[in-house]
DNA sequence: TATTTCATTAACCAAATGGTTAAACCAAAC
DNA sequence: GTTTGGTTTAACCATTTGGTTAATGAAATA
């Protein structure tokens, strides 16, 4: 995860803790693979950490606040709407080329287990800057500066575009035959690209 | 996974496998719940299926196969380059909406084992047909027909918009606090949303 | 220096888990 | 009625796994 060195043992283990859990879930992950990657007698894992559940509920909630989009950005009203979106999806996808492994890692956890997502979504309130940013979707369809789009499956299309690149990379990569290194050029592509393909859509 | 009844107990095995490993993952699933889920013995399970990776590995095959797009579809020539997407869109989704669990569940385990997909892909031979398309595509930009796109990020487009609101409903209509009927709709709609928006894009 | 406090480790432990075995069951063939 | 073949089950087993304990080291404090 970091390759930095000399950290005290409590974050040692906790950098451990987001190799092992990301590359294998909470079910394959075993308490003894994180105290071998952070170098460690595994009974300090739970010295730490009282247990795997708490540990993995630690990392969890850092990496789901990180993903949930943040949409601050694109509410600045004094920006057209066409420059809002493209702010997003740019800043969006610069995240995402900086963690590549998160959205995976957590569509899969909120699958297996739902409520877990509960907890972070009283805390980070975006909300009612959703319901703030559909409103001015339509405000702005009114005055036939975009064409007419449900702004629900306007968000669902930003992100999709956004992260699917990067949670189905295995399998995309392996069906078109690209390697490594083509795959990362395409995925840095993807900040001019998804900005043009969804305001080439969007344009009246 | 199927309401059926009085199948024999080697289906029976198979239906509550799949059921067991799409909810839990090959890590989190037992062989004691995929008998449980059968209603019939554990040994019996080990007696038709010889391991726990035996039994994954032909449900995980099925699923695979079924995942990776058919473009055979988007090949027919005597149609239009936007109606041959029309028509994929449409049985993608349709696909989709009947086996939703489908692809998260391909995306996780892909991403723990890629080598799992090489097998796959040899058997299925649809790479020789995606190059048939990219060039389509690149000679109905040249007469003008459509706007100028890499192919490789139009198809990733495509499959993102199609795929992603499936993987990631569970977060979605968390966030965007939507019940269980309303996400439904939304998917529902996404045939024609999609398709809509791809061709809106695509439009010189 | 003596003592308290925190950090670290090896040795354990109980429960869970994938897998095996041998016996019981049962319908069809003889 | 008995044999035969596949099917089903309970009882086991070895290993793994999350977690605990008690002893040891090493500072800080008195």
């Amino acid at each position: 995860m970091n390759a930095q060195i000399d950290l005290n043992s409590e974050h040692k283990i906790l950098d451990a803790a987001k190799t092992i859990f990301i590359q294998k879930g909470f079910d394959g992950a075993r308490m003894q693979d994180i105290a071998d990657e952070a170098k460690l007698n595994k009974s300090l894992v739970h010295y730490y950490y009282r247990s795997k559940e708490e540990l993995f509920a630690k990392i969890f909630d850092t990496f789901a606040a990180q993903l949930l989009p943040n949409i601050e950005g694109i509410l600045q009203s004094e920006k057209t709407i066409f420059e809002r979106i493209e702010v997003f999806i740019h800043g969006y996808i610069e995240f995402l080329l900086h963690n590549p492994q998160i959205p995976l890692f957590i569509l899969t956890e909120v699958n297996k287990n739902p409520e877990r997502l509960a907890s972070i979504l009283k805390t980070t309130e975006n909300f009612p800057k959703i319901q703030q940013f559909v409103l001015q979707i339509m405000m702005e369809m009114q005055l036939g500066k975009l064409k007419q789009i449900n702004p629900i499956h306007l968000m669902l299309n930003v992100i999709s575009l956004c992260i699917f690149p990067f949670v189905a990379r295995p399998m995309v990569q392996n069906v078109m035959s690209l390697k490594e290194k083509e795959y990362d050029i395409i995925l840095q592509q993807r900040k001019e690209e998804v900005t043009h393909f969804v305001l080439a859509a969007l344009r009246p």
